[in-house]
This record gives structure tokens, sequence and C-alpha cells, in this order.
DNA sequence: AGTTTGACTGGAG
DNA sequence: CCTCCAGCCAAAC
């Protein structure tokens, strides 16, 4: 464990637990807005990781387009619980719940 | 130190 | 909507 790495994961949960209810941010966008854009797999790790000892609303970050991750069924009910419209099933409507942190 | 894996991304089938 | 492939980055093995 880097001290980079910490830093990086600090910064994603201050990014994760300022999104509002209701609205959803992709891991691309919380490993930019955390400083590492290509980093987007780390965020998923470490959402995982301060999830299990943190209250930071990890359910509210999605992969790219809005799909919910392959092993964590609860999350679409977890969203649903917060009044994210899904398309079907495993697609959130990301043109009216993408959270937009300023600008744009 | 090299290989594999993954809560990712983007595009193609 | 689902699966496969290629690219990227850090952790795990």
């Amino acid at each position: 464990m880097k001290t980079d790495t910490v830093a990086f994961a600090v910064d994603v949960r201050q990014v994760v637990c300022s999104i509002p209810a209701g609205s959803v941010l992709t891991y691309g966008d919380v490993a930019a807005l955390a400083g590492s854009p290509a980093s987007s797999r780390l965020v998923g790790k470490i959402l995982g990781a301060i999830g299990m000892y943190s209250e930071v609303p990890c359910h509210r970050v999605v992969n790219f387009e809005g799909r919910i991750a392959p092993h964590w069924p609860e999350q679409e009910l977890l969203l649903k619980a917060e009044g994210v419209t899904f398309r079907r099933t495993k697609y959130v409507d990301l043109t009216r719940h993408r959270f937009r942190p300023t600008l744009i």
C-alpha cells in the first residue's frame, strides 16, 4: 500500500460521498476526479474496501454505461430505492441521473 | 520479477 | 441485452 494510493482512496471516498441521492457517477468519472482517469479499476477495488468499514454510498457508483457491477446485484435495488430509474434491468438512465460536480 | 486478475472503458458482433 | 476483444493500471499471486 503506497501513500499515493491511500491519498487516491481518500479522494475517491470524498467524491463518492459528495454524490447526492438519486444521482450516479461512473468509475471513470470518480477516477478522473480523484486524479487518475485511467485507474478506474482501482476505484472499484477501493470502493469495495472503504464500503466494508465506511458509510460511503458506494452503490451510487456504476460502470461507464450505467451498467451495475457484474457481481453486485443488490446495487440495482439500492439505486431503485434512491429514485434512480433503470432502462430495463442493468442499465441506469445516465442522461438523467449522471452527477455533474460543477459546470456543464 | 513475471504473470494473472479485476466493482473499468470502448467498440464490435 | 449479452458476449468477446483490446487497452490501461494497480494489486494480488
